[in-house]
DNA sequence: ATCGACTAGGGTAATTTGGGGG
DNA sequence: TATGTCCAAATTACCCTAGTCG
Protein backbone atom coordinates (compact mmCIF):
# COMPACT_ATOMS: atom_id res chain seq x y z
CA UNK A 1 0.00 0.00 0.00
CA UNK A 2 1.09 3.48 -0.52
CA UNK A 3 2.96 5.80 1.78
CA UNK A 4 0.98 5.47 5.19
CA UNK A 5 4.60 6.26 6.68
CA UNK A 6 5.63 10.24 5.97
CA UNK A 7 9.09 9.51 6.34
CA UNK A 8 12.08 7.60 4.79
CA UNK A 9 15.10 5.99 5.49
CA UNK A 10 17.42 5.32 3.37
CA UNK A 11 16.48 2.01 2.55
CA UNK A 12 13.49 3.68 1.01
CA UNK A 13 15.33 6.14 -0.83
CA UNK A 14 17.93 3.89 -1.80
CA UNK A 15 15.01 1.01 -3.43
CA UNK A 16 13.44 4.15 -5.16
CA UNK A 17 16.09 5.30 -6.63
CA UNK A 18 17.46 1.89 -7.17
CA UNK A 19 21.06 2.50 -5.96
CA UNK A 20 22.39 0.91 -2.73
CA UNK A 21 21.67 2.35 0.75
CA UNK A 22 25.45 3.44 1.01
CA UNK A 23 25.05 5.61 -2.17
CA UNK A 24 22.14 7.38 -0.40
CA UNK A 25 24.33 7.79 2.64
CA UNK A 26 27.12 9.29 0.23
CA UNK A 27 24.46 11.90 -0.80
CA UNK A 28 23.74 12.55 2.64
CA UNK A 29 27.12 13.17 3.76
CA UNK A 30 27.79 15.24 0.37
CA UNK A 31 25.04 17.70 1.37
CA UNK A 32 22.62 17.13 -1.72
CA UNK A 33 19.85 15.05 0.29
CA UNK A 34 18.46 17.03 3.18
CA UNK A 35 17.55 14.90 5.87
CA UNK A 36 17.38 14.81 9.91
CA UNK A 37 18.57 11.72 12.46
CA UNK A 38 16.46 10.05 15.14
CA UNK A 39 17.72 9.93 18.86
CA UNK A 40 19.23 7.03 17.59
CA UNK A 41 21.35 8.11 14.70
CA UNK A 42 18.88 6.70 11.79
CA UNK A 43 18.46 9.22 8.82
CA UNK A 44 15.16 10.48 7.98
CA UNK A 45 13.60 12.14 5.00
CA UNK A 46 10.03 13.80 4.35
CA UNK A 47 8.03 12.50 1.40
CA UNK A 48 7.67 15.49 0.33
CA UNK A 49 11.45 16.66 1.16
CA UNK A 50 12.49 14.07 -1.06
CA UNK A 51 9.55 14.93 -4.00
CA UNK A 52 11.53 17.95 -4.16
CA UNK A 53 14.71 16.57 -4.15
CA UNK A 54 13.70 14.40 -7.34
CA UNK A 55 12.32 17.27 -8.81
CA UNK A 56 15.18 19.40 -8.73
CA UNK A 57 17.39 16.71 -9.73
CA UNK A 58 15.09 15.84 -12.53
CA UNK A 59 14.53 12.55 -11.66
CA UNK A 60 12.00 10.41 -12.35
CA UNK A 61 9.08 10.67 -9.75
CA UNK A 62 7.83 7.11 -8.61
CA UNK A 63 4.37 6.45 -9.50
CA UNK A 64 3.04 6.14 -5.71
CA UNK A 65 4.73 9.41 -4.79
CA UNK A 66 2.67 11.15 -7.16
CA UNK A 67 -0.41 12.80 -5.50
CA UNK A 68 -1.92 13.47 -8.72
CA UNK A 69 -1.99 9.62 -9.23
CA UNK A 70 -3.10 8.68 -5.39
CA UNK A 71 -6.59 7.06 -4.54
CA UNK A 72 -7.89 6.76 -0.93
CA UNK A 73 -10.48 4.34 0.16
CA UNK A 74 -12.04 3.68 3.07
CA UNK A 75 -12.84 0.16 4.29
CA UNK A 76 -15.67 -0.14 6.88
CA UNK A 77 -16.38 -3.52 8.50
CA UNK A 78 -16.99 -5.05 11.73
CA UNK A 79 -15.06 -8.38 10.68
CA UNK A 80 -11.56 -7.92 11.47
CA UNK A 81 -10.99 -10.42 9.16
CA UNK A 82 -12.78 -8.77 6.40
CA UNK A 83 -10.10 -5.43 7.31
CA UNK A 84 -7.28 -8.11 7.04
CA UNK A 85 -7.67 -9.49 3.82
CA UNK A 86 -9.17 -6.96 2.22
CA UNK A 87 -5.92 -4.83 3.06
CA UNK A 88 -3.76 -7.32 1.94
CA UNK A 89 -5.60 -7.93 -1.16
CA UNK A 90 -5.34 -4.01 -1.55
CA UNK A 91 -1.81 -3.58 -0.96
CA UNK A 92 -1.03 -6.15 -3.20
CA UNK A 93 -3.67 -5.94 -6.66
CA UNK A 94 -3.50 -1.94 -5.84
CA UNK A 95 -0.55 -0.85 -4.59
CA UNK A 96 -1.16 3.48 -5.56
CA UNK A 97 -4.37 3.50 -3.29
CA UNK A 98 -4.16 4.94 0.61
CA UNK A 99 -5.96 2.56 2.29
CA UNK A 100 -7.52 3.59 5.79
CA UNK A 101 -9.90 1.22 7.84
CA UNK A 102 -12.13 1.01 10.94
CA UNK A 103 -14.49 -1.31 12.32
CA UNK A 104 -17.65 0.92 13.08
CA UNK A 105 -19.64 3.51 12.10
CA UNK A 106 -18.72 6.44 14.34
CA UNK A 107 -14.85 5.80 13.81
CA UNK A 108 -15.73 5.46 9.89
CA UNK A 109 -16.76 8.65 9.47
CA UNK A 110 -14.81 10.69 11.37
CA UNK A 111 -12.15 9.33 9.42
CA UNK A 112 -14.17 9.79 6.41
CA UNK A 113 -13.81 13.34 7.18
CA UNK A 114 -10.08 13.86 7.35
CA UNK A 115 -9.09 11.00 4.72
CA UNK A 116 -11.97 12.23 1.90
CA UNK A 117 -11.88 9.27 0.13
CA UNK A 118 -12.69 8.18 -3.33
CA UNK A 119 -14.45 4.97 -2.76
CA UNK A 120 -16.25 4.07 0.70
CA UNK A 121 -16.46 -0.02 1.15
CA UNK A 122 -19.27 -0.04 3.18
CA UNK A 123 -20.50 -2.85 5.83
CA UNK A 124 -23.85 -3.23 5.81
CA UNK A 125 -24.26 -4.76 9.12
CA UNK A 126 -22.12 -2.28 11.12
CA UNK A 127 -24.47 -1.83 14.47
CA UNK A 128 -25.87 0.80 16.26
CA UNK A 129 -25.89 3.31 13.31
CA UNK A 130 -28.70 3.64 10.11
CA UNK A 131 -26.47 2.82 7.22
CA UNK A 132 -28.99 4.02 4.60
CA UNK A 133 -28.70 7.38 6.81
CA UNK A 134 -25.11 7.56 6.01
CA UNK A 135 -25.68 7.00 2.34
CA UNK A 136 -28.53 9.87 2.07
CA UNK A 137 -26.22 12.07 3.67
CA UNK A 138 -23.06 11.58 1.78
CA UNK A 139 -24.84 11.80 -1.32
CA UNK A 140 -26.79 15.03 0.10
CA UNK A 141 -23.29 16.41 0.94
CA UNK A 142 -20.88 18.72 -1.46
CA UNK A 143 -18.18 17.58 -0.59
CA UNK A 144 -18.75 13.77 -0.29
CA UNK A 145 -21.59 13.43 -2.86
CA UNK A 146 -18.71 12.35 -5.77
CA UNK A 147 -17.38 9.18 -3.42
CA UNK A 148 -17.84 5.35 -5.16
CA UNK A 149 -19.94 3.66 -2.36
CA UNK A 150 -19.39 0.15 -2.54
CA UNK A 151 -21.69 -1.87 0.09
CA UNK A 152 -20.85 -5.08 2.08
CA UNK A 153 -23.48 -7.54 2.88
CA UNK A 154 -27.09 -7.33 2.21
CA UNK A 155 -27.52 -11.42 2.13
CA UNK A 156 -30.68 -10.88 0.95
CA UNK A 157 -31.03 -8.36 -2.39
CA UNK A 158 -34.59 -7.50 -1.62
CA UNK A 159 -34.06 -6.50 2.12
CA UNK A 160 -35.40 -3.73 3.42
CA UNK A 161 -31.73 -1.78 3.85
CA UNK A 162 -30.58 -3.17 0.24
CA UNK A 163 -33.53 -1.31 -0.80
CA UNK A 164 -33.12 1.63 1.14
CA UNK A 165 -28.94 2.19 0.21
CA UNK A 166 -29.96 1.28 -3.61
CA UNK A 167 -31.97 4.38 -3.85
CA UNK A 168 -29.34 6.34 -2.15
CA UNK A 169 -27.05 6.04 -4.60
CA UNK A 170 -25.07 3.08 -3.89
CA UNK A 171 -22.16 2.37 -7.04
CA UNK A 172 -21.95 -1.56 -6.24
CA UNK A 173 -22.75 -4.27 -3.90
CA UNK A 174 -20.39 -6.97 -2.92
CA UNK A 175 -22.45 -10.41 -1.29
CA UNK A 176 -21.33 -12.23 1.59
CA UNK A 177 -18.87 -13.89 1.97
CA UNK A 178 -16.97 -11.91 0.08
CA UNK A 179 -14.89 -12.01 -3.21
CA UNK A 180 -11.78 -10.49 -2.75
CA UNK A 181 -10.88 -10.65 -6.54
CA UNK A 182 -14.34 -9.21 -6.95
CA UNK A 183 -13.50 -6.28 -4.56
CA UNK A 184 -10.42 -5.45 -6.44
CA UNK A 185 -12.25 -5.31 -10.15
CA UNK A 186 -15.39 -3.31 -8.52
CA UNK A 187 -12.83 -0.98 -7.08
CA UNK A 188 -10.33 -0.40 -9.77
CA UNK A 189 -13.09 -0.50 -12.09
CA UNK A 190 -14.27 2.53 -10.35
CA UNK A 191 -11.20 4.67 -9.53
CA UNK A 192 -9.91 3.68 -13.08
CA UNK A 193 -7.00 1.60 -11.78
CA UNK A 194 -5.48 -0.88 -13.44
CA UNK A 195 -4.69 -4.80 -11.41
CA UNK A 196 -1.32 -5.19 -10.82
CA UNK B 1 -4.00 20.23 20.17
CA UNK B 2 -2.21 20.30 23.59
CA UNK B 3 -5.14 22.27 25.36
CA UNK B 4 -6.42 19.31 27.24
CA UNK B 5 -3.42 17.14 27.13
CA UNK B 6 -0.49 17.84 28.99
CA UNK B 7 1.68 15.05 29.29
CA UNK B 8 2.40 11.87 26.96
CA UNK B 9 2.52 8.45 26.80
CA UNK B 10 5.24 6.30 25.25
CA UNK B 11 2.48 5.65 22.59
CA UNK B 12 1.91 9.50 21.97
CA UNK B 13 5.56 9.81 21.41
CA UNK B 14 5.86 6.67 19.52
CA UNK B 15 2.84 8.29 17.22
CA UNK B 16 4.28 11.76 16.54
CA UNK B 17 8.10 9.91 15.64
CA UNK B 18 6.85 7.44 13.31
CA UNK B 19 8.36 4.64 15.38
CA UNK B 20 7.31 2.16 18.06
CA UNK B 21 6.91 2.29 21.43
CA UNK B 22 9.58 -0.20 21.95
CA UNK B 23 11.95 2.24 20.49
CA UNK B 24 10.82 5.14 22.60
CA UNK B 25 11.16 3.18 25.48
CA UNK B 26 14.87 2.20 23.65
CA UNK B 27 15.60 6.11 23.73
CA UNK B 28 14.66 6.60 26.88
CA UNK B 29 17.06 4.06 28.53
CA UNK B 30 19.53 5.52 26.46
CA UNK B 31 18.82 8.60 28.86
CA UNK B 32 18.05 10.39 25.28
CA UNK B 33 14.33 11.18 26.70
CA UNK B 34 13.75 13.09 29.79
CA UNK B 35 10.53 11.41 31.38
CA UNK B 36 8.92 10.88 34.64
CA UNK B 37 7.47 7.75 35.86
CA UNK B 38 4.19 7.31 37.48
CA UNK B 39 3.87 5.29 40.55
CA UNK B 40 2.63 2.84 38.40
CA UNK B 41 5.00 2.42 36.61
CA UNK B 42 4.35 4.33 33.52
CA UNK B 43 6.63 6.55 31.32
CA UNK B 44 4.90 10.11 31.04
CA UNK B 45 6.44 12.86 29.41
CA UNK B 46 5.47 16.93 29.28
CA UNK B 47 4.34 18.26 25.83
CA UNK B 48 6.67 20.82 26.70
CA UNK B 49 9.41 19.15 27.14
CA UNK B 50 8.44 17.06 23.89
CA UNK B 51 8.77 20.06 21.85
CA UNK B 52 12.23 20.86 23.17
CA UNK B 53 13.30 17.53 22.53
CA UNK B 54 12.08 17.51 19.31
CA UNK B 55 13.64 20.69 18.38
CA UNK B 56 17.00 20.29 20.12
CA UNK B 57 17.36 17.02 17.45
CA UNK B 58 16.00 19.39 14.55
CA UNK B 59 13.29 16.74 14.60
CA UNK B 60 10.34 17.87 12.53
CA UNK B 61 7.17 18.90 15.23
CA UNK B 62 4.05 17.88 14.05
CA UNK B 63 1.60 20.34 13.00
CA UNK B 64 -0.65 19.90 16.27
CA UNK B 65 1.84 20.35 18.59
CA UNK B 66 2.93 23.87 17.16
CA UNK B 67 1.87 26.23 19.88
CA UNK B 68 -1.44 28.56 18.08
CA UNK B 69 -4.10 30.49 19.69
CA UNK B 70 -6.57 28.97 16.88
CA UNK B 71 -9.22 27.23 18.36
CA UNK B 72 -12.04 25.06 16.40
CA UNK B 73 -15.47 24.45 17.35
CA UNK B 74 -18.07 22.41 16.34
CA UNK B 75 -21.73 22.66 16.53
CA UNK B 76 -24.33 19.71 15.69
CA UNK B 77 -27.83 20.95 16.57
CA UNK B 78 -31.01 19.72 15.33
CA UNK B 79 -32.07 22.86 15.55
CA UNK B 80 -31.63 26.04 13.31
CA UNK B 81 -32.46 28.49 15.26
CA UNK B 82 -29.86 26.96 18.35
CA UNK B 83 -27.30 27.04 15.33
CA UNK B 84 -27.93 30.36 14.36
CA UNK B 85 -28.16 32.41 17.79
CA UNK B 86 -25.18 30.24 19.05
CA UNK B 87 -22.97 31.06 15.65
CA UNK B 88 -24.07 34.48 16.72
CA UNK B 89 -23.12 34.75 20.32
CA UNK B 90 -19.95 32.73 19.44
CA UNK B 91 -18.71 35.31 16.43
CA UNK B 92 -20.02 38.25 18.79
CA UNK B 93 -17.88 37.19 22.11
CA UNK B 94 -15.39 34.65 20.73
CA UNK B 95 -13.81 36.27 17.27
CA UNK B 96 -10.78 34.24 17.47
CA UNK B 97 -12.94 30.75 16.94
CA UNK B 98 -13.27 29.40 13.68
CA UNK B 99 -16.88 27.78 13.91
CA UNK B 100 -18.47 24.96 11.96
CA UNK B 101 -21.89 24.06 12.28
CA UNK B 102 -23.93 20.67 11.35
CA UNK B 103 -27.84 19.77 11.65
CA UNK B 104 -27.52 15.93 11.93
CA UNK B 105 -25.05 13.51 13.31
CA UNK B 106 -23.72 12.07 10.35
CA UNK B 107 -22.57 15.24 8.32
CA UNK B 108 -21.08 16.51 11.70
CA UNK B 109 -19.12 13.83 12.16
CA UNK B 110 -17.80 13.96 8.52
CA UNK B 111 -17.41 18.05 9.23
CA UNK B 112 -15.41 16.49 13.10
CA UNK B 113 -12.64 14.52 10.68
CA UNK B 114 -11.84 17.28 9.07
CA UNK B 115 -12.08 20.00 11.52
CA UNK B 116 -10.44 18.29 14.38
CA UNK B 117 -12.08 20.47 16.67
CA UNK B 118 -10.85 21.83 20.09
CA UNK B 119 -13.91 21.79 21.23
CA UNK B 120 -17.67 20.03 20.38
CA UNK B 121 -21.06 21.20 20.87
CA UNK B 122 -23.30 18.45 20.80
CA UNK B 123 -27.43 18.30 20.90
CA UNK B 124 -28.23 15.03 22.85
CA UNK B 125 -31.65 15.19 21.18
CA UNK B 126 -29.96 14.23 17.45
CA UNK B 127 -32.44 11.65 15.87
CA UNK B 128 -31.30 8.41 13.87
CA UNK B 129 -27.66 8.21 15.90
CA UNK B 130 -26.22 7.07 18.98
CA UNK B 131 -24.78 10.06 21.07
CA UNK B 132 -23.39 7.92 23.98
CA UNK B 133 -21.55 5.89 21.02
CA UNK B 134 -19.87 9.29 19.69
CA UNK B 135 -18.78 9.85 22.96
CA UNK B 136 -17.48 6.75 23.52
CA UNK B 137 -16.05 6.58 20.01
CA UNK B 138 -14.57 10.24 20.96
CA UNK B 139 -13.11 9.24 23.74
CA UNK B 140 -10.99 6.04 22.34
CA UNK B 141 -10.14 7.55 19.22
CA UNK B 142 -6.41 8.83 18.96
CA UNK B 143 -6.99 12.21 17.37
CA UNK B 144 -10.02 13.04 19.13
CA UNK B 145 -9.75 12.03 22.71
CA UNK B 146 -8.75 15.59 23.50
CA UNK B 147 -12.14 17.42 22.48
CA UNK B 148 -14.11 19.15 24.89
CA UNK B 149 -17.29 17.98 24.64
CA UNK B 150 -20.41 20.36 25.87
CA UNK B 151 -23.69 18.54 25.70
CA UNK B 152 -26.54 20.59 24.81
CA UNK B 153 -30.38 18.79 26.24
CA UNK B 154 -30.64 16.18 28.76
CA UNK B 155 -33.92 17.82 30.14
CA UNK B 156 -33.80 15.51 33.15
CA UNK B 157 -30.18 15.42 34.62
CA UNK B 158 -31.63 11.53 35.42
CA UNK B 159 -31.97 10.51 32.65
CA UNK B 160 -30.89 7.32 30.85
CA UNK B 161 -28.82 9.32 27.80
CA UNK B 162 -27.16 11.40 30.70
CA UNK B 163 -26.10 8.97 32.26
CA UNK B 164 -24.05 7.66 29.61
CA UNK B 165 -23.06 10.66 28.25
CA UNK B 166 -21.52 11.76 31.44
CA UNK B 167 -19.71 7.84 31.77
CA UNK B 168 -18.13 8.79 28.59
CA UNK B 169 -16.72 11.76 29.92
CA UNK B 170 -18.35 14.78 28.45
CA UNK B 171 -17.22 18.34 29.64
CA UNK B 172 -20.23 20.15 30.63
CA UNK B 173 -24.02 20.19 30.29
CA UNK B 174 -26.26 23.21 28.86
CA UNK B 175 -30.18 22.23 29.82
CA UNK B 176 -32.41 23.68 27.27
CA UNK B 177 -33.58 26.30 26.67
CA UNK B 178 -30.25 27.08 26.01
CA UNK B 179 -28.42 29.92 27.45
CA UNK B 180 -26.15 31.70 25.28
CA UNK B 181 -24.25 33.47 27.69
CA UNK B 182 -23.35 30.33 29.83
CA UNK B 183 -22.63 28.63 26.39
CA UNK B 184 -19.60 31.38 25.63
CA UNK B 185 -18.73 31.19 29.75
CA UNK B 186 -18.33 27.37 29.12
CA UNK B 187 -16.36 27.53 26.04
CA UNK B 188 -14.67 30.49 27.11
CA UNK B 189 -13.49 28.35 30.40
CA UNK B 190 -12.55 25.17 28.24
CA UNK B 191 -10.69 26.74 25.48
CA UNK B 192 -8.89 29.29 27.63
CA UNK B 193 -10.10 32.17 25.68
CA UNK B 194 -10.85 35.42 27.46
CA UNK B 195 -14.92 36.87 26.73
CA UNK B 196 -14.77 39.84 24.03
C1' DA C 1 45.16 10.71 -9.04
C1' DT C 2 40.33 11.67 -8.22
C1' DC C 3 35.62 10.85 -7.89
C1' DG C 4 31.32 8.40 -7.51
C1' DA C 5 29.25 4.23 -6.72
C1' DC C 6 29.38 -0.57 -5.05
C1' DT C 7 30.79 -4.54 -1.58
C1' DA C 8 31.66 -6.52 2.80
C1' DG C 9 32.08 -6.61 7.75
C1' DG C 10 30.96 -5.33 12.49
C1' DG C 11 28.25 -2.74 15.59
C1' DT C 12 23.94 -0.43 16.58
C1' DA C 13 19.00 0.94 15.99
C1' DA C 14 14.40 -0.24 15.26
C1' DT C 15 10.69 -3.52 14.76
C1' DT C 16 8.28 -7.64 15.88
C1' DT C 17 6.41 -10.86 18.94
C1' DG C 18 4.80 -12.74 23.15
C1' DG C 19 3.87 -12.45 28.00
C1' DG C 20 2.45 -10.08 32.33
C1' DG C 21 0.37 -6.63 35.24
C1' DG C 22 -2.60 -1.92 35.84
C1' DT D 1 -13.31 -7.44 29.32
C1' DA D 2 -10.57 -4.52 26.60
C1' DT D 3 -6.94 -1.38 25.93
C1' DG D 4 -2.61 0.53 26.45
C1' DT D 5 1.83 -0.05 28.52
C1' DC D 6 6.16 -2.30 29.98
C1' DC D 7 9.64 -5.80 29.42
C1' DA D 8 12.69 -9.16 27.08
C1' DA D 9 14.44 -11.80 23.30
C1' DA D 10 14.83 -12.49 18.40
C1' DT D 11 14.78 -10.52 13.92
C1' DT D 12 15.29 -7.09 10.55
C1' DA D 13 17.08 -2.80 9.01
C1' DC D 14 20.41 0.61 9.24
C1' DC D 15 25.01 3.25 9.86
C1' DC D 16 29.93 3.31 9.43
C1' DT D 17 34.49 2.20 7.78
C1' DA D 18 37.61 0.41 4.61
C1' DG D 19 38.49 -1.47 0.37
C1' DT D 20 37.40 -2.22 -4.77
C1' DC D 21 36.21 -0.93 -9.40
C1' DG D 22 35.76 1.98 -13.47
Amino acid sequence: MALRRKSLSTGDIARYCQVTPATVVNWIKADKLQVYTTPGGQYRMEVGDFVGFLEANKLPIPEELQPSNERRVLLIDNDPEVLERATQAIAEHLPTVILEESDNGVDGLLKMGGLKPHALVLDLNLPNIDIAEICRRLRASNEMRNVFIVAVGGADADSDIVRKVRRAGVDAFLARPISYDELIRTLSRLLKLSVA
